[in-house]
DNA sequence: TTGTATGCGTTATCAG
DNA sequence: CTGATAACGCATACAA
């Protein structure tokens, strides 16, 4: 069995417009539902299309029309992080909705390697997508640099540090941090320290700037190792230096939830009990967080709620209005399991 | 701060043309990089180029090209599996790889609703894409037909009860359900029962022949309980009528790992200990497995090379070769964790 | 080697 | 209400 490789060639308005005796330009006002066709020509157009079976070519429309209803959704991320942190795809479902109500089409592109950059970006700059969404930027991307030179309309989630003339939407890393390590005071933990990751992107330094709050005056710079990578690895590694300087650790902050896993085998194999010798926080609620024994006690990100908001920041900006380049943060919480 | 709503017009090859003194044609001769063009027009025209800032219009391309190195990546599934469900991003990957291997983007397509379905059916017609990868397509989805009525190239992921005369590739559910029974046959039990889902689809249907396969004369009618979704509720439910049917069941298959997480738990609460007293396995290694007390001994689907070879079928029939509708498997393996 | 002319499928303008 | 006709931006056969 095999699939022969005809592939009938697509009827365009010019067949309609032949089929039923009338005008291209009837058959395109019909199709687009205007007022002014009499009933008969809408009649026989209408037929007309579903014997020649008619569907309009896009291409052919976005190059008049000069725009494309679709904008992208570009997420730049290690392979492990798109697949097990949910919250990439609850953003995405959530900007989904949002661009769906406005009758958008969201097309998700991965950049996954060096020639994936290329081709998107030349994708966008094609003319493909009326504007686009950036998850997860790094600094100095080449991606984002090709919105800027395009002028593409573009709203970023979480914003890397040279971004300047974008809007952006995120949430508090350095309240959300405060947050949760308040619970680590609120435990009566007295020897708080933290596993602070990925120093280089403001995610990083807020949610350390938030721990830094929350301690205040009980701040110990000598309790906080920096890693890194938001990775398993680090976590542990950054679990055992701590460890290494203050053994009377008894609540640790980690940056990330892959992070506090890693910190948490670090625990276990130190022969600490969580939470009875020491508590751990960690941070975004993704997958590790329940695949943890126990589970653990960490900051929950809103993504479909920033998803949904990054798609009317663009809406926003494709109706041609100002947008404020404050960025919109979205409010977390802390979900309490049992690591505390 | 406010983001002045200015959008600088696009150059044009015509732009370019008059800045470097040259046709139309030749501008366009060197952006394709073709040959017969003399150096110094040839360096006109790339200086011209970075000064007015030209990048080709897409739209523009495609509709006189007929192509758009375009691929569509539609994923037709609830929330919940496309966040917990692991092997749907690994086939997004794998897929991504063979199609960015040959110079193509892939665009993935969230449906997440029923105007979704719409706009997704108008877009795949609109010549934006030049084929499309269907994952998990329902029975009778108005997607699939629009592909079928527009003899749009296209591979499925998994193939769908009324799929005629399309592509498709996945996994032997049969043999791979036959494979993961035998690991309770192996462990010595002795009443060994399934919990099946979906047999409206072909994979719930497969699952349960492969786990008869494995049995054989000892397969039990009666310890087959048939549930309609993959789901941990499903399981609760399912588990409970097994466990009522019969009280000395020592050994389940679960139809898939959410299923087996809710059988975990009504064998919980029933007193059961998990594998001392029943052995239990499920299927499909998602965020599921990892999660349940102990982690789940399960089927391992290799998702990034099922995207893969769905990719590498299609960019077969883009390039107009036949291709088999047999359909391709590829092979999987048990995963041996704590539940056995 | 280069320029010219034509077509791709739509929408939009403007007379009828 | 409807029918020509001009863009839209690019590729390409053909002529020079």
């Amino acid at each position: 069995m095999s699939t022969p490789p005809i592939r009938r060639k697509r009827a365009t308005i010019h067949d309609v417009a032949i089929e039923a005796g009338v005008s291209r330009g009837t058959v395109s006002r019909v199709v687009n539902g205007e007022r002014y066709v009499s009933a008969e020509a809408r009649e026989a157009i209408e037929s007309a299309i579903a014997k020649v079976g008619y569907v309009p070519n896009t291409a052919a429309r976005n190059l008049v029309m000069q725009r494309t209803q679709a904008v992208g959704f570009v997420v730049h991320e290690p392979h492990s992080l798109f697949v097990d942190d949910p919250n990439i795809g609850n953003i995405l479902l959530g900007a989904n909705e949002a661009l769906s109500e406005a009758d958008h089409q969201l097309v998700c592109l991965v950049v996954d390697s060096e020639r994936d950059t290329d081709r998107i970006t030349r994708y966008l700059s094609g003319g493909f997508v009326d504007g686009v969404i950036m998850v997860s930027a790094r600094q100095n991307d080449p991606i984002t640099r090709v919105i800027e030179r395009l002028g593409l309309p573009a709203t970023f989630v979480g914003h890397p540090p040279d971004l300047r003339a974008l809007p952006f939407v995120g949430i508090d890393n350095r309240k959300a941090a405060a947050d949760v390590t308040a619970e680590l005071v609120g435990r009566g933990r007295r020897r708080i320290g933290m596993i602070a990751a990925a120093l280089d992107r403001d995610s990083g330094s807020d949610r350390l700037a938030g721990f830094r709050d929350a301690l205040g005056d009980r701040f110990d710079e000598s309790l906080v190792v920096d890693v890194p990578l938001y990775s398993y690895d680090d976590g542990f590694e950054g679990m055992s230096v701590l460890l290494g300087r203050d053994p009377s650790i008894d609540g640790v902050f980690a940056a990330s939830d892959a992070v506090a896993a890693g910190a948490l085998e670090a625990l276990r194999v130190s022969g600490r009990r969580v939470p009875d010798d020491v508590s751990l926080v960690g941070f975004d609620d993704s997958a590790w967080a329940l695949r943890c024994h126990p589970p653990l006690t960490t900051v929950h990100q809103p993504a479909a709620a920033v998803g949904q908001r990054a798609a009317e920041v663009l809406l926003a900006q494709l109706r041609g209005e100002d947008v404020s380049l404050e960025g919109s943060l979205v409010p977390t919480s802390v979900v309490r399991r049992g690591t505390v």
